[in-house]
DNA sequence: GAGTTTGAAACT
DNA sequence: CAGTTTCAAACTC
């Protein structure tokens, strides 16, 4: 060990705690059309920092809105209904929260849903009784009412912006304890799990009256902070609790642990600030279970993550694909999260639906991205922190999350990390060496699923203690087909360090951003909660490298034409995604996943400098043509929509590239087609956790700005990213690869969401950020409960914040792709299948309308809905078929925080820019699927900035801007991942030659 | 489960 | 930035 160290201490006890809940957000396809909000929850953030001084510094020095992304996740509508009655409840907030009721509600709900729901359900009901428990203990959650629900219900977007992340997480909280309770119902030892996720996630003082972990200690476990301060004191820090495994733990745990842990940092900025995203990558499991697909498609896959949002004067986030899945498990019904349903997807037919079968894993992870922002300015600083959800699995999604504002506390330390020479003291092994990790335990939590019957669905795995279970619960529902889900536990396994500690990229854990959780059989573990600072430290050094590490590796790209226009945009949707830096692959000819871009489910690209290459997701070599005809095609189709417009004004500003970061892989509703598709769960991939989430470009810009001022590093990825032509925009795509199972995410997002709207309807989308925070929220929240879910690491939210911003943007939807909407059909996969079935282009275009209308109106928080009309007529215009239903919605991201100065003059440099990032367009799409029931939505969001959001949020920097735009969008196809590969194949190729091959190989 | 292979991350 | 080492996952047996 090695470790880093310099920095002092590492181990200090996470102050924090902060409970902020994540939110939870979450996207819900709406399978309906109808309910086309349903869908989408954000989630919860929780923010609430209540508690301690930490959230103070984090809301008061970040300011930069952390964007976060989530996945939006798609849920059933009843599913929704629980997650945002809980929401609301604690949104409504007050701290204290009557989780009671809410759960009650939440239960209700659940039963009504049915088996599938039941699993949610049970978890949801769950997740009341920790909240209960917590709520003595913590309150951070206000509890506020619980019938707050159908407040919630009635207006998720609006009331989550108002109300703040705060709210949010209370009501992530609730709908954590729900989901416990429900997987109590389910699984007994999901509850356990739970409860100690809650415990932890409350802040300390809940943990105690959780349960232990398996294998943690749970003396550790206790809070975070005296546990931290212990173990400082003790110098050893041996004691650290294991986590549990995180498992995919639903998301809701997830959601859960990040709350808790949140971070505290994360807690207490993220309330502030902070921007979440999350993704989810599907990688393999797409593939695999395609097969999945075709027997669900409809359902429910969906998943959404999308989510990013954006948050505008609340970010928040919410809450990871995960839960969403959980909940979700009726297919059509939404389903909460795509994610899960990846995992499940693997397994049951339910699981099809979601994703998770997608080949996602839903861990998802979640990442900071922050590059260096967060240390160093936590202001703009985004994290990323990517979920990984699915538990074995299942599906890996990665989310990240970034969080803006979380980290002040980080800050705090940032300073002293910041300062070069911390970063670089952090390399100092002595960091590492001092650190003394306790010993983890853990390894076997692995969940299983052992039996799983059933009957419900639901399986429970066999060892239920872990928090996973819920995630469990869900996934088996979903995976019953899955094989069995023993394989399941596997999933929840995250990682296995053995030298590094996890606190270095090798972790995956420690790369997506989540905490390592009970699943993981790592030896002398920090990446724990109780390690806080010590992590976000040496995230913080290791951003300070490069400030891109732990922004997402998958990016969409879109070449420049296709951005100008706005159609463009929609066309982007071709988007490819891809490989950021792609892979180096000498001997595996990237057919295995050794290679990143294989193990991600993407094509390899022009990045990549692989040597004979036959990724069967995409040639390296297809890539270039592909994106030639995409380009052709965008001209061709481009319309002129508003969004047509915005693009162009941005384009002409300079926006030349722009990343964006799929939601999709965290849970864009059409993803959850793909879930369905791949089916499999590719359990895990390794991961490529949270980084793929962000595009690293995108992050970068948004980074910059913080970062940027200390360092430009950001710039950097930008460049790689771009280079193509000269513009591009690369998305991160949220849900990409991580698998993780489930992990948490650990609560360093925390943040806030903004609003969590909807998509549906007025509320617009969830933003990414708001899922991720709410992910992260639960994550934490998990964590404490059990390992199962990620947590995200609450610092990293505080990274993130710049980059979150962006992140946020987007949620794109449904990428249409060329290719896939052939595809599609076939592959039920492809989230984007659906939507690109009808017209891709459109879709293009309704993304892009979101971005333009972003630009237009409202800076802030403010959603734009307005997009309806326009999206709407897009919609009509572009897509016949898909369009169906779709919506866009936009949302302004507010901004909270402050921006920097800098920041700000960018921002007025480029108001076009800026307000598009400022705020956030989300688009949701309905649609129908022929043949799937459920809808899909597809959100896009932009961060823009307005003024005021800008100020919190870092931008890009002038530099960038100048160049480059980027625009992180997320899409919320969730499931898609799985799918992707179709997907991508189709739309790089047209010809669609390649999804069939991929089909076949598959 | 042990051992090998692999390519990213870390280090020089 | 290239070259080397380290690392943990992926893969193989
Ligand atoms: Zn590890
Ligand atoms: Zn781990
Ligand atoms: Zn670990
Ligand atoms: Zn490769
Ligand atoms: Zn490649
Ligand atoms: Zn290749």
């Amino acid at each position: 060990m090695e470790p880093i160290k310099n920095k002092p201490s590492p181990v200090r006890p996470k102050t924090a705690r902060v409970g902020f809940g994540v939110a939870l957000g979450y996207w819900l396809d709406a399978l309906n059309y109808e309910s086309p909000f349903s869908n989408y929850i954000s989630n919860l953030s929780p923010i609430k920092p209540v508690n301690t001084a930490h959230v103070a510094h984090g809301l008061l020095g970040i300011n930069s809105p952390p964007l976060v992304f989530k996945s939006p996740h798609t849920a059933s509508d009843r599913q929704i209904y629980l997650l945002r009655r809980f929401q609301y409840p604690q949104i409504s907030g007050a701290e204290t929260s009557k989780i009671d009721d809410g759960s009650k509600k939440a239960v209700d709900g659940l039963e009504d849903m049915g088996k599938s729901n039941t699993c949610l359900t049970s978890n949801l009901i769950v997740d009341a009784q920790k909240s209960d428990n917590v709520n003595n203990s913590e309150q951070d959650q206000p509890g506020s009412s619980s019938g707050c629900v159908d407040d919630y219900l009635s207006d998720p977007v609006d009331a989550d912006c108002a109300n703040s992340v705060n709210l949010v997480n209370s009501n992530v909280k609730k709908s954590y304890d729900a989901l416990q309770a429900s997987e109590s119902n389910l699984t007994d030892l999901k509850i356990v799990e739970s409860d100690d996720i809650n415990d932890k996630g409350t802040k300390g003082e809940v943990s105690r009256a959780r349960p232990e972990q398996d294998g943690e200690d749970p003396k550790e476990q206790p809070t975070s902070e005296t546990k931290m301060e212990k173990i400082k004191e003790d110098g050893s820090i041996a004691k650290q609790p294991s986590h549990v495994c995180p498992n995919f733990g639903s998301d809701l745990l997830v959601d859960h642990a990040s709350r808790q842990q949140c971070y505290t940092s994360g807690a207490q900025v993220s309330q502030l600030q902070r921007g979440m995203s999350r993704r989810c990558l599907q990688f393999e499991q797409a593939q695999q279970e395609t097969i999945m697909d075709g027997t669900y498609p409809p359902t429910p896959a969906i998943n959404l993550f999308g989510s990013i949002s954006p948050a505008s004067s609340t970010e928040l986030e919410i809450l990871d694909s995960s839960q969403v899945e959980l909940t979700i498990s009726p297919y059509k019904e939404q389903t909460m999260t795509a994610i899960f349903s990846a995992d499940i997807s693997g397994k049951s037919p339910l699981a099809v639906s979601k994703p998770s079968g997608i080949g996602l894993h839903l861990n998802s992870i979640v990442n900071t991205l922050p590059t260096g922002s967060s240390a160093s300015k936590p202001t703009m600083s985004h994290h990323l922190v990517e979920n990984k959800i699915s538990c074995s699995k299942l599906l890996n999604l990665v989310e990240r999350v970034s969080l803006t504002a979380g980290d002040r506390v980080l800050q705090t330390k940032a300073s002293l990390a910041t300062s070069p020479a911390t970063s670089e003291s952090f390399h100092n092994m002595e960091f590492f060496n001092n650190l003394q990790p306790p010993e983890q335990v853990t390894p076997h939590n692995k969940r299983r699923f052992s039996s799983e019957h059933a009957g419900n669905f639901e399986w429970s795995p066999s060892s239920p203690k872990k928090k996973r279970h819920v995630y469990y619960t869900t996934e088996l529902l979903m995976i019953s087909r899955k094989k069995a889900s023993s394989t399941v536990g596997d999933d929840c396994k995250r990682c296995n360090c053995r030298k590094t500690k996890c606190l270095k990229l090798y972790c995956d854990c420690f790369a997506a951003g989540i905490y390592c959780a009970g699943t993981c059989a790592c030896q002398g573990c920090f990446n724990r909660p109780d390690y806080d600072e010590t992590v976000l430290e040496t995230r913080q050094q290791i951003e300070s490298r490069n400030p891109l590490a732990f922004a997402p590796k998958i990016v969409q790209h879109v070449t420049e034409f296709q951005a100008i226009d706005a159609e463009d945009l929609g066309l982007f949707t071709p988007y490819s995604r891809k490989h950021k830096t792609g892979c180096n692959c000498k001997k595996s000819m990237c057919v295995k996943k050794y290679c990143e871009c294989y193990q991600a489910n993407v094509g390899c690209s022009n990045a990549c400098r692989c040597e004979g290459c036959r990724n069967i997701h995409g040639r390296k070599e297809e890539y270039a043509m592909t994106q030639e005809i995409v380009s052709k095609r965008a001209n061709e189709e481009n319309l002129e929509g508003m969004a047509g417009e915005k693009l162009r004004m941005v384009a002409n500003n300079k926006f030349l590239h722009a990343e964006l970061y799929d939601l999709r892989s965290l849970t864009p509703p059409t993803p959850s087609f793909e879930y369905l598709s791949h089916g499999k769960d590719t359990p895990k991939s390794r991961l490529l956790p949270g980084r793929y989430v962000l595009s690293s470009e995108s992050d970068f810009s948004m980074l910059p700005s913080y970062a940027k001022s200390s360092s430009s590093p950001s710039n950097s990825h930008g460049n790689d990213m771009l280079p193509n032509t000269s513009k591009t925009l690369d998305i991160a795509i949220l849900g990409q690869e991580l698998d993780y199972n489930s992990t948490e995410i650990t609560g360093q997002f925390s943040p806030q969401f903004d609003g969590l709207a909807d998509f549906s309807d007025q509320t617009p989308l969830l933003n990414p950020s708001s899922i991720m925070m709410a992910s992260s929220a639960s994550s934490k929240t998990q964590d404490k409960a059990n390992d199962s879910q990620p947590q995200v690491y609450p610092g990293s939210a505080r990274l993130s914040p710049g980059s979150s911003l962006c992140w946020r943007s987007s949620p794109i939807t449904p990428m249409t792709r060329l290719g896939e909407t052939k595809n599609q059909a076939q592959d039920s996969d492809c989230g984007l299948c659906d939507i690109l079935e009808d017209d891709t282009p459109e879709i293009l275009k309704d993304s892009s309308v979101p971005i333009t209308s972003v630009k237009s109106s409202s800076p802030n928080k403010k959603r734009v809905s307005p997009p309806q009309s326009h999206t709407r007529e897009f919609q009509s215009s572009s897509s016949a078929g898909l369009k169906s239903g779709r919506k866009f919605i936009l949302k302004s991201v507010p901004s909270f925080p402050p921006l920097t100065p800098l920041v700000l003059d960018r921002l007025h440099s480029r108001k076009v820019h800026m307000q598009l990032c400022s705020e956030v367009l989300v688009l949701r799409q309905v649609r129908t699927r022929t043949s799937y029931d459920s809808q899909l939505i597809s959100h896009l969001s932009l961060e823009s900035g307005e003024p005021s959001s800008y100020d919190t949020r870092p931008f890009f920097p002038p530099e960038l801007l100048d160049d480059d735009l980027d625009l992180s969008l997320m899409n919320h196809f969730g499931e898609w991942e799985s799918n992707e590969d179709c997907d991508f194949d189709g739309l790089r190729l047209l010809d669609s030659d390649r999804c069939l091959a991929a089909r076949g190989d598959r």
